[in-house]
DNA sequence: CTGTTAGCGCATTCAA
DNA sequence: TTGAATGCGCTAACAG
């Protein structure tokens, strides 16, 4: 004799109302069988008009909500996109999320977003949890250090996508822009126009650093004064922008045109020099760089180089999609980069 | 004869390669079975050392990654969190769900963040999709209009908690300030310090209306001048401020302060102001709103009232965290705000 | 077009 | 301390 089921012995408590309510109970109360109510609702053609009204008459008079994890038990299919990334705090990230989770909304996928590991055991442990939800596929921002973690990502089985930056080891696919190409186009673009001593201002970060190197060998090559660099430590916040500038000119340094690593440090080198009386763009000329959101949330005097964080996330979200669908995909999207010109470069 | 398994015929195909392992591959190997596989990952103490080690060493060997549906399909416990919101492409509420997420992660849950309906029919079929997962917990920021959809949420029989801002229906749980408190503080503490000729600039949104509103009740008992308003459509920019200063001058308004309904905003008027050659604060001292990140992107010198996103977001985890332990807890959390004075209202 | 059977991967319950 | 049986809620496969 079968013991009975922990559903029943919940009912016989008497916690009966709170129960959710399953296919079976609403078959029970159509009259159909539990996969007629589970074909009505996911597969609605196959079912007769008659039938599949009636059924979704009573799923809604009951409040049924299908229980999306054992379908995705029962089809190996979550219907779910893992993102880490290290914060969302941050507004070129968040708009890249953002701009991901909207695509994939409308797809009907959902989003679960996790913190990226600070250390290589977290990577471990948070690498588990992840795939433990055996997400569809997954979308990388920063980077996953160890290499066993790069291999238990890459036999997941899964879509993987780095976003944000295309580096040469990519995991599965990669959308992003080139660090270096930005470098390259900010030192020729400005060069043309005339500027001749240069100075980065940026915190310590390895993308920023690439872009650095990237200027500093192009202008090398164009035959600008060397360039000078004020590194100082995270987080990117304005006050590096005021510091930055203030030493450079404490060390008598006469910069014509500064390249910051964001735009908020940019704002905070336009703040130090209205505060020291120097002309922007006349006689400094400030560059920023992010601009996500094309300066609605910035300052609209600020030039910068635009990543286009919506147009990244979008097309992060359809490589995914067409990977789902069986499609093979891109392995590198370059998402590319603008420069803006605003006031803060207008130099006549 | 028993018809074959999924699994099997996946096998046959010749899949095998990239089967998920399981706990029984895993307890076929340590020669144990499932549930001490189980056991040894979940509940070690039941475990004998030896047998313990052994798993352990199978499951790293083998790369098992607990199926955390399947766990949760069996003990009706998803460790997962929904985190519903308008945008996260805005760096208060992001700030906000950082911080949710950083201590839910560290309690062992996941976030699942989905974007709010923006119509009702919408917000039927997100909150379809968003229970279909069986989330342990909601966390709602912005609101749920329909009646249908409150008492969905209600019946869902989760702990939910509403962020951001105080109301006098909630659902269940409230965290966040009282938009009015807001009102009435900045109308007490800037009419001591003999402002007299205020005006509101910002956008048209019901939240900032009710700031707005309870700082011109307030005032007028403390008996100001009327204040004048300028409303402006979404979204909340740069441009509001500008314009809306711009167009109070215009009418020949001559403010001694502005609240703002945001950072943003603020850091527009600021730039209105300059350029018009007003001297801040001694000709027009601006207040904004929000600094969520006590200043680190915005504006050093403007001041503002903040609400104090992080501690927000740890408040909506704790509330969570309490009630997943089965204790009550509070239903509504004033997380508050403080009034910043930096140099936009530093008058002498 | 609809129903029966069985299994997705795990953890609870009971038994040894 | 370990194991066997069973169910969580759903859907694929197959039969009618």
């Amino acid at each position: 004799m079968a013991r009975k089921s922990r559903r029943e012995l919940a009912k016989d408590r008497g916690d009966l109302g709170d129960l959710p309510v399953t296919v079976k109970d609403v078959a029970l109360k159509a009259g159909v069988s539990p996969i007629t109510v589970s074909r009505a609702i996911q597969r609605p053609e196959l079912v007769s008009d008659a039938t599949r009204e009636h059924v979704l008459a009573v799923v809604r008079a009951m409040g049924y909500v299908p229980n999306l994890m054992a379908g995705a038990l029962a089809t190996s299919k979550s219907r779910l996109v893992a993102i880490v990334l290290p914060t969302i705090a941050n507004s070129i990230y968040a708009s890249v999320v953002q701009a991901i989770m909207d695509r994939l909304a409308e797809a009907g996928y959902h989003t679960l977003v996790g913190p990226s590991g600070y250390t290589p055991e977290h990577e471990e442990a948070l690498l588990a949890a992840i795939l433990g939800r055996r997400p569809d596929g997954i979308v990388l921002t920063g980077t996953f250090h160890t290499q066993a973690s790069r291999e238990r990502l890459a036999s997941a089985g899964i879509p993987v996508v780095e976003a944000w930056d295309l580096s040469d080891d990519g995991l599965d696919m990669q959308v992003g822009f080139s660090h270096e190409q930005v470098g390259i186009a900010v030192a020729q673009h400005f060069f043309a126009k005339g500027y001749r001593r240069w100075a980065v201002i940026g915190v310590d970060d390895p993308r920023a650093l690439r872009r650095c190197n990237a200027v500093i060998q192009r202008l090398d090559t164009l035959g600008a004064d060397a360039v000078t660099v004020q590194t100082l430590p995270l987080p990117a916040t304005w006050e590096v922008g005021r510091k930055g500038l203030a030493n450079l000119l404490d060390n008598g340094e006469q910069p014509d045109f500064i390249f910051c690593s964001s735009d908020t440090v940019a704002l905070g080198v336009l703040a130090e020099a209205a505060t020291r009386g120097l002309n922007v763009p006349d006689d400094l000329a400030v560059l920023g760089f992010g601009d996500t959101l094309n300066g609605q949330f910035a300052n609209p005097a600020l030039s910068t180089v635009s990543v286009n964080a919506t147009e990244m996330g979008l097309q992060v979200a359809e490589a995914l999609l067409r990977r789902f669908d069986g499609q093979k995909a891109e392995a590198s999207v370059d998402t590319g980069f603008a420069i803006i010109e605003r006031a803060s470069t207008g130099r006549s």
